[in-house]
DNA sequence: TCCCATTGCATAGATTTCTAAGTAATTATC
DNA sequence: GATAATTACTTAGAAATCTATGCAATGGGA
Protein backbone atom coordinates (compact mmCIF):
# COMPACT_ATOMS: atom_id res chain seq x y z
CA UNK A 1 0.00 0.00 0.00
CA UNK A 2 2.51 2.28 -1.23
CA UNK A 3 2.35 5.59 -2.20
CA UNK A 4 2.61 8.01 0.81
CA UNK A 5 -1.21 9.90 0.94
CA UNK A 6 -1.36 12.87 -0.21
CA UNK A 7 -0.46 15.30 2.72
CA UNK A 8 -2.96 16.63 5.01
CA UNK A 9 -4.27 19.59 4.15
CA UNK A 10 -4.52 22.01 6.67
CA UNK A 11 -6.95 21.09 9.62
CA UNK A 12 -9.90 23.36 10.44
CA UNK A 13 -10.02 24.82 14.29
CA UNK A 14 -11.12 22.02 16.38
CA UNK A 15 -13.70 21.80 19.43
CA UNK A 16 -12.81 18.85 22.06
CA UNK A 17 -15.93 17.62 20.99
CA UNK A 18 -15.61 16.75 17.80
CA UNK A 19 -12.77 14.04 18.70
CA UNK A 20 -10.36 14.81 16.02
CA UNK A 21 -9.02 11.70 14.18
CA UNK A 22 -5.20 12.86 14.18
CA UNK A 23 -5.34 13.14 18.01
CA UNK A 24 -6.87 9.74 18.40
CA UNK A 25 -3.57 6.80 19.56
CA UNK A 26 -6.04 5.02 16.44
CA UNK A 27 -5.21 7.12 14.13
CA UNK A 28 -2.09 7.78 14.56
CA UNK A 29 -1.48 3.66 15.09
CA UNK A 30 -3.09 3.66 11.38
CA UNK A 31 -0.68 6.35 10.07
CA UNK A 32 2.36 4.72 10.90
CA UNK A 33 1.23 1.47 10.35
CA UNK A 34 0.57 2.72 6.53
CA UNK A 35 4.28 4.44 6.41
CA UNK A 36 5.86 1.29 7.50
CA UNK A 37 3.68 -0.74 5.14
CA UNK A 38 4.47 2.03 2.02
CA UNK A 39 8.51 1.52 2.76
CA UNK A 40 8.00 -1.87 2.75
CA UNK A 41 6.25 -2.84 -0.19
CA UNK A 42 8.42 -0.49 -2.52
CA UNK A 43 12.02 -2.15 -0.90
CA UNK A 44 10.98 -5.58 -1.33
CA UNK A 45 9.11 -5.31 -4.67
CA UNK A 46 12.51 -5.35 -6.64
CA UNK A 47 13.24 -8.72 -5.35
CA UNK A 48 9.63 -10.11 -6.65
CA UNK A 49 8.16 -10.70 -3.17
CA UNK A 50 4.65 -8.72 -1.91
CA UNK A 51 3.69 -7.47 0.69
CA UNK A 52 1.45 -10.77 1.17
CA UNK A 53 4.32 -12.95 0.97
CA UNK A 54 6.40 -10.98 3.37
CA UNK A 55 4.86 -12.13 6.43
CA UNK A 56 5.33 -15.68 5.70
CA UNK A 57 8.75 -15.71 4.30
CA UNK A 58 9.75 -13.93 7.84
CA UNK A 59 7.92 -16.79 9.88
CA UNK A 60 9.43 -19.60 7.25
CA UNK A 61 12.73 -17.99 7.54
CA UNK A 62 12.83 -19.12 11.31
CA UNK A 63 11.03 -22.50 11.20
CA UNK A 64 10.49 -24.15 7.93
CA UNK A 65 8.15 -26.94 7.32
CA UNK A 66 5.47 -25.65 8.91
CA UNK A 67 1.81 -26.65 8.41
CA UNK A 68 -0.39 -23.99 7.18
CA UNK A 69 -2.44 -23.40 10.48
CA UNK A 70 0.90 -23.21 12.10
CA UNK A 71 1.86 -20.83 9.28
CA UNK A 72 -2.16 -18.90 10.16
CA UNK A 73 -0.98 -18.57 14.06
CA UNK A 74 2.30 -17.59 13.82
CA UNK A 75 1.82 -14.89 11.21
CA UNK A 76 -1.68 -14.27 12.95
CA UNK A 77 -3.69 -14.13 9.44
CA UNK A 78 -6.95 -16.24 8.97
CA UNK A 79 -6.81 -19.56 7.19
CA UNK A 80 -8.31 -18.34 3.51
CA UNK A 81 -5.50 -15.35 3.84
CA UNK A 82 -2.51 -17.97 4.39
CA UNK A 83 -3.92 -20.07 1.04
CA UNK A 84 -4.03 -16.82 -1.18
CA UNK A 85 -0.74 -16.14 0.10
CA UNK A 86 0.84 -19.22 -0.24
CA UNK A 87 -0.64 -19.79 -3.85
CA UNK A 88 1.07 -16.84 -5.10
CA UNK A 89 4.59 -18.14 -3.33
CA UNK A 90 4.12 -21.43 -5.08
CA UNK A 91 3.37 -20.02 -8.14
CA UNK A 92 6.24 -17.40 -7.35
CA UNK A 93 8.68 -20.83 -6.41
CA UNK A 94 9.56 -19.39 -2.77
CA UNK A 95 7.61 -22.90 -1.32
CA UNK A 96 6.85 -26.17 -1.66
CA UNK A 97 3.57 -27.32 -0.19
CA UNK A 98 4.19 -30.95 0.97
CA UNK A 99 0.89 -33.36 2.41
CA UNK A 100 1.70 -34.55 5.55
CA UNK A 101 2.23 -38.35 5.87
CA UNK A 102 1.35 -39.00 9.09
CA UNK A 103 -1.33 -36.95 8.77
CA UNK A 104 -3.09 -36.34 4.99
CA UNK A 105 -5.01 -33.39 6.20
CA UNK A 106 -1.91 -31.31 6.53
CA UNK A 107 -0.14 -29.75 4.54
CA UNK A 108 3.40 -28.61 5.28
CA UNK A 109 5.13 -25.56 3.87
CA UNK A 110 8.75 -25.53 2.63
CA UNK A 111 11.50 -22.41 2.23
CA UNK A 112 12.94 -23.31 -1.99
CA UNK A 113 16.50 -22.78 -1.97
CA UNK A 114 15.34 -19.31 -3.93
CA UNK A 115 13.78 -18.24 -0.97
CA UNK A 116 15.84 -18.92 1.59
CA UNK A 117 18.80 -17.14 -0.84
CA UNK A 118 16.63 -13.99 -0.76
CA UNK A 119 16.53 -14.37 3.43
CA UNK A 120 19.82 -12.45 4.28
CA UNK A 121 19.10 -8.90 1.93
CA UNK A 122 15.68 -9.20 2.73
CA UNK A 123 15.81 -9.52 6.47
CA UNK A 124 18.48 -6.09 5.77
CA UNK A 125 15.23 -4.44 4.20
CA UNK A 126 13.65 -4.71 7.49
CA UNK A 127 16.35 -4.11 9.58
CA UNK A 128 16.64 -0.63 7.59
CA UNK A 129 13.32 0.50 7.60
CA UNK A 130 13.50 -0.12 11.53
CA UNK A 131 16.34 1.97 11.84
CA UNK A 132 14.91 4.49 9.54
CA UNK A 133 11.95 4.77 11.44
CA UNK A 134 13.70 4.69 15.15
CA UNK A 135 15.83 7.56 13.85
CA UNK A 136 16.47 10.11 16.47
CA UNK A 137 14.43 8.54 18.93
CA UNK A 138 15.65 7.77 22.30
CA UNK A 139 16.78 3.91 23.33
CA UNK A 140 14.42 4.47 26.67
CA UNK A 141 11.79 6.30 24.60
CA UNK A 142 11.80 2.85 22.06
CA UNK A 143 11.53 0.82 25.37
CA UNK A 144 8.88 3.22 26.45
CA UNK A 145 7.15 3.11 23.02
CA UNK A 146 6.95 -0.52 22.76
CA UNK A 147 6.01 -1.36 25.88
CA UNK A 148 2.56 0.81 25.75
CA UNK A 149 1.83 -0.13 21.98
CA UNK A 150 2.01 -3.76 23.12
CA UNK A 151 -0.27 -2.57 26.34
CA UNK A 152 -2.44 -0.93 23.86
CA UNK A 153 -2.85 -4.51 21.62
CA UNK A 154 -3.73 -6.53 24.58
CA UNK A 155 -6.23 -4.27 26.02
CA UNK A 156 -8.06 -4.61 22.31
CA UNK A 157 -7.21 -7.85 22.37
CA UNK A 158 -8.90 -8.65 25.54
CA UNK A 159 -12.32 -7.58 23.87
CA UNK A 160 -14.48 -10.02 22.72
CA UNK A 161 -17.16 -7.31 20.64
CA UNK B 1 -10.62 -6.94 9.18
CA UNK B 2 -11.89 -7.95 12.60
CA UNK B 3 -11.55 -11.50 13.84
CA UNK B 4 -9.04 -11.39 16.46
CA UNK B 5 -6.03 -13.61 14.52
CA UNK B 6 -5.38 -16.95 16.33
CA UNK B 7 -3.45 -16.72 19.07
CA UNK B 8 0.45 -16.40 18.55
CA UNK B 9 1.34 -20.01 18.85
CA UNK B 10 4.33 -20.55 21.29
CA UNK B 11 7.36 -18.65 19.38
CA UNK B 12 10.85 -20.68 18.70
CA UNK B 13 14.40 -19.58 20.61
CA UNK B 14 15.55 -16.53 18.92
CA UNK B 15 18.89 -15.27 17.84
CA UNK B 16 19.61 -12.09 17.27
CA UNK B 17 20.78 -12.71 13.40
CA UNK B 18 17.02 -13.59 12.90
CA UNK B 19 15.62 -9.87 13.83
CA UNK B 20 12.02 -11.52 15.21
CA UNK B 21 9.06 -10.12 14.05
CA UNK B 22 7.86 -9.37 17.55
CA UNK B 23 10.61 -7.63 18.34
CA UNK B 24 10.49 -5.38 15.87
CA UNK B 25 8.67 -1.54 15.96
CA UNK B 26 6.76 -2.17 12.34
CA UNK B 27 5.20 -5.61 13.37
CA UNK B 28 3.95 -3.84 16.70
CA UNK B 29 2.51 -1.11 15.06
CA UNK B 30 0.68 -3.41 12.40
CA UNK B 31 -0.56 -5.18 15.34
CA UNK B 32 -1.84 -2.57 17.35
CA UNK B 33 -3.20 -1.40 13.69
CA UNK B 34 -5.22 -4.61 13.55
CA UNK B 35 -6.67 -4.54 17.03
CA UNK B 36 -8.04 -1.51 16.44
CA UNK B 37 -9.33 -2.16 12.87
CA UNK B 38 -11.01 -5.39 14.35
CA UNK B 39 -12.64 -3.67 17.03
CA UNK B 40 -13.89 -0.93 15.04
CA UNK B 41 -15.52 -2.95 12.56
CA UNK B 42 -17.42 -4.85 14.84
CA UNK B 43 -18.67 -1.89 16.50
CA UNK B 44 -20.04 0.17 13.65
CA UNK B 45 -21.37 -2.49 11.52
CA UNK B 46 -24.28 -2.66 13.43
CA UNK B 47 -24.94 0.89 12.31
CA UNK B 48 -24.28 -0.44 8.66
CA UNK B 49 -21.54 1.42 8.76
CA UNK B 50 -18.36 0.31 7.01
CA UNK B 51 -14.69 1.00 7.79
CA UNK B 52 -14.27 2.07 4.31
CA UNK B 53 -16.73 4.68 5.09
CA UNK B 54 -15.66 5.15 8.18
CA UNK B 55 -13.20 7.60 7.78
CA UNK B 56 -15.15 9.71 4.86
CA UNK B 57 -17.77 10.26 8.03
CA UNK B 58 -15.22 11.41 10.45
CA UNK B 59 -13.87 13.98 8.18
CA UNK B 60 -16.80 15.34 6.75
CA UNK B 61 -18.66 15.45 10.66
CA UNK B 62 -16.25 17.68 10.57
CA UNK B 63 -16.36 20.11 7.47
CA UNK B 64 -19.22 19.21 4.66
CA UNK B 65 -19.23 19.85 1.15
CA UNK B 66 -15.42 19.04 0.46
CA UNK B 67 -14.34 18.26 -2.58
CA UNK B 68 -13.55 14.76 -3.58
CA UNK B 69 -9.50 15.87 -4.03
CA UNK B 70 -9.75 17.60 -1.07
CA UNK B 71 -11.68 14.49 0.76
CA UNK B 72 -8.77 12.45 -0.50
CA UNK B 73 -5.70 14.31 1.34
CA UNK B 74 -7.76 14.52 4.94
CA UNK B 75 -8.45 10.94 4.81
CA UNK B 76 -4.76 10.39 3.70
CA UNK B 77 -5.83 8.04 1.05
CA UNK B 78 -5.80 7.82 -3.03
CA UNK B 79 -8.60 8.90 -5.14
CA UNK B 80 -9.46 6.04 -6.46
CA UNK B 81 -10.22 4.67 -3.17
CA UNK B 82 -12.47 7.88 -1.76
CA UNK B 83 -13.75 6.99 -5.02
CA UNK B 84 -15.12 3.88 -4.18
CA UNK B 85 -16.05 4.23 -0.94
CA UNK B 86 -18.21 7.46 -1.69
CA UNK B 87 -20.00 5.19 -4.12
CA UNK B 88 -21.02 2.75 -1.20
CA UNK B 89 -21.70 5.89 0.94
CA UNK B 90 -24.00 7.32 -2.07
CA UNK B 91 -26.02 3.46 -2.03
CA UNK B 92 -25.95 3.62 1.58
CA UNK B 93 -27.52 7.31 1.49
CA UNK B 94 -25.02 8.92 3.88
CA UNK B 95 -24.02 11.37 1.43
CA UNK B 96 -25.33 13.02 -1.62
CA UNK B 97 -22.59 14.18 -4.48
CA UNK B 98 -23.02 17.76 -6.21
CA UNK B 99 -20.99 18.71 -9.49
CA UNK B 100 -19.36 21.81 -8.33
CA UNK B 101 -21.42 25.05 -9.88
CA UNK B 102 -18.29 27.40 -10.50
CA UNK B 103 -15.71 24.94 -11.36
CA UNK B 104 -17.92 21.83 -13.03
CA UNK B 105 -14.69 19.36 -12.30
CA UNK B 106 -15.48 19.45 -8.94
CA UNK B 107 -17.83 16.73 -7.11
CA UNK B 108 -18.85 18.21 -3.67
CA UNK B 109 -19.66 15.59 -0.91
CA UNK B 110 -22.60 16.33 1.68
CA UNK B 111 -23.56 14.26 4.54
CA UNK B 112 -27.33 13.23 4.61
CA UNK B 113 -29.30 13.66 7.45
CA UNK B 114 -28.76 10.16 7.91
CA UNK B 115 -25.26 10.54 8.36
CA UNK B 116 -25.49 13.82 10.79
CA UNK B 117 -28.05 11.71 13.09
CA UNK B 118 -25.28 8.98 13.09
CA UNK B 119 -22.36 11.59 14.16
CA UNK B 120 -23.19 11.47 18.45
CA UNK B 121 -22.89 7.89 18.55
CA UNK B 122 -20.66 6.72 16.64
CA UNK B 123 -18.26 9.74 18.20
CA UNK B 124 -18.85 8.01 20.85
CA UNK B 125 -17.75 4.30 19.91
CA UNK B 126 -14.43 5.73 18.24
CA UNK B 127 -13.87 7.89 22.24
CA UNK B 128 -15.04 4.22 23.61
CA UNK B 129 -12.08 2.03 21.56
CA UNK B 130 -9.59 4.72 21.94
CA UNK B 131 -10.18 4.57 26.09
CA UNK B 132 -10.19 0.83 26.12
CA UNK B 133 -6.74 1.02 24.15
CA UNK B 134 -5.07 3.32 26.34
CA UNK B 135 -6.48 1.58 29.52
CA UNK B 136 -3.98 1.51 32.48
CA UNK B 137 -1.27 3.79 30.72
CA UNK B 138 -0.62 6.39 32.35
CA UNK B 139 -0.61 10.11 30.60
CA UNK B 140 2.53 10.63 30.78
CA UNK B 141 3.08 7.59 29.12
CA UNK B 142 0.73 8.25 26.50
CA UNK B 143 1.80 11.70 25.50
CA UNK B 144 5.36 10.16 25.10
CA UNK B 145 3.87 6.67 23.32
CA UNK B 146 2.27 9.71 20.59
CA UNK B 147 5.13 12.08 20.30
CA UNK B 148 7.59 8.96 19.59
CA UNK B 149 4.90 7.38 17.18
CA UNK B 150 4.37 10.79 15.40
CA UNK B 151 8.23 10.86 14.84
CA UNK B 152 8.22 8.03 13.61
CA UNK B 153 5.73 8.41 10.93
CA UNK B 154 7.53 11.73 9.85
CA UNK B 155 10.96 9.80 9.62
CA UNK B 156 9.38 7.34 7.56
CA UNK B 157 7.02 9.69 5.41
CA UNK B 158 10.40 12.01 4.41
CA UNK B 159 11.49 8.97 2.63
CA UNK B 160 10.72 8.56 -1.01
CA UNK B 161 12.23 5.09 -1.68
C1' DT C 1 -9.58 32.41 -30.22
C1' DC C 2 -7.42 28.06 -30.25
C1' DC C 3 -4.33 24.66 -28.51
C1' DC C 4 -2.25 22.35 -24.77
C1' DA C 5 -0.97 21.61 -20.05
C1' DT C 6 -3.20 21.07 -15.69
C1' DT C 7 -6.74 19.68 -12.63
C1' DG C 8 -10.46 16.68 -10.83
C1' DC C 9 -12.56 12.59 -11.08
C1' DA C 10 -13.37 7.78 -12.87
C1' DT C 11 -12.23 3.16 -14.63
C1' DA C 12 -9.54 -1.10 -14.81
C1' DG C 13 -7.03 -4.41 -12.72
C1' DA C 14 -4.21 -6.29 -8.86
C1' DT C 15 -3.44 -7.36 -3.94
C1' DT C 16 -4.54 -8.23 0.75
C1' DT C 17 -7.61 -9.28 3.96
C1' DC C 18 -11.84 -10.79 6.00
C1' DT C 19 -16.46 -14.00 6.91
C1' DA C 20 -19.15 -17.90 5.80
C1' DA C 21 -19.61 -22.16 4.17
C1' DG C 22 -17.76 -26.45 1.96
C1' DT C 23 -14.77 -30.90 1.56
C1' DA C 24 -11.67 -34.42 3.07
C1' DA C 25 -9.06 -36.82 6.65
C1' DT C 26 -8.90 -38.16 11.40
C1' DT C 27 -10.50 -39.27 15.96
C1' DA C 28 -13.97 -40.44 19.30
C1' DT C 29 -18.23 -42.70 20.65
C1' DC C 30 -21.46 -46.09 20.74
C1' DG D 1 -16.95 -51.21 12.88
C1' DA D 2 -20.25 -47.42 11.76
C1' DT D 3 -21.43 -42.94 12.67
C1' DA D 4 -20.59 -38.39 14.60
C1' DA D 5 -17.59 -34.74 15.85
C1' DT D 6 -13.40 -32.46 15.06
C1' DT D 7 -9.57 -30.84 12.44
C1' DA D 8 -7.13 -29.00 8.29
C1' DC D 9 -7.56 -26.91 4.39
C1' DT D 10 -10.28 -24.80 0.43
C1' DT D 11 -13.62 -22.10 -2.09
C1' DA D 12 -16.68 -18.15 -2.71
C1' DG D 13 -17.65 -13.66 -2.18
C1' DA D 14 -17.02 -9.02 -0.24
C1' DA D 15 -14.31 -4.96 1.12
C1' DA D 16 -10.48 -1.77 1.15
C1' DT D 17 -6.68 -0.36 -0.87
C1' DC D 18 -3.18 0.53 -4.31
C1' DT D 19 -0.98 1.74 -9.41
C1' DA D 20 -1.67 3.02 -14.02
C1' DT D 21 -4.37 5.01 -17.22
C1' DG D 22 -8.32 7.61 -19.28
C1' DC D 23 -11.66 11.45 -19.85
C1' DA D 24 -13.64 15.97 -19.23
C1' DA D 25 -13.46 20.71 -17.59
C1' DT D 26 -10.47 24.61 -16.91
C1' DG D 27 -7.06 28.06 -17.75
C1' DG D 28 -2.78 30.09 -19.82
C1' DG D 29 -0.08 31.42 -23.75
C1' DA D 30 0.59 31.98 -28.82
Amino acid sequence: MPQRALSKAKLPPRRLSEFPPHLSSGYQVRDAHRAFQRLLERRIAPFGVTRGQWYFLRVLWITDGLSQRELSARVGMMEPTTVIALRSMEKSGLIRRVRGDDDRRKVLVFLTAKAKRLRGELLGVARTITAEAEEGIALRDLAAFRRIVARMTENLDRIER
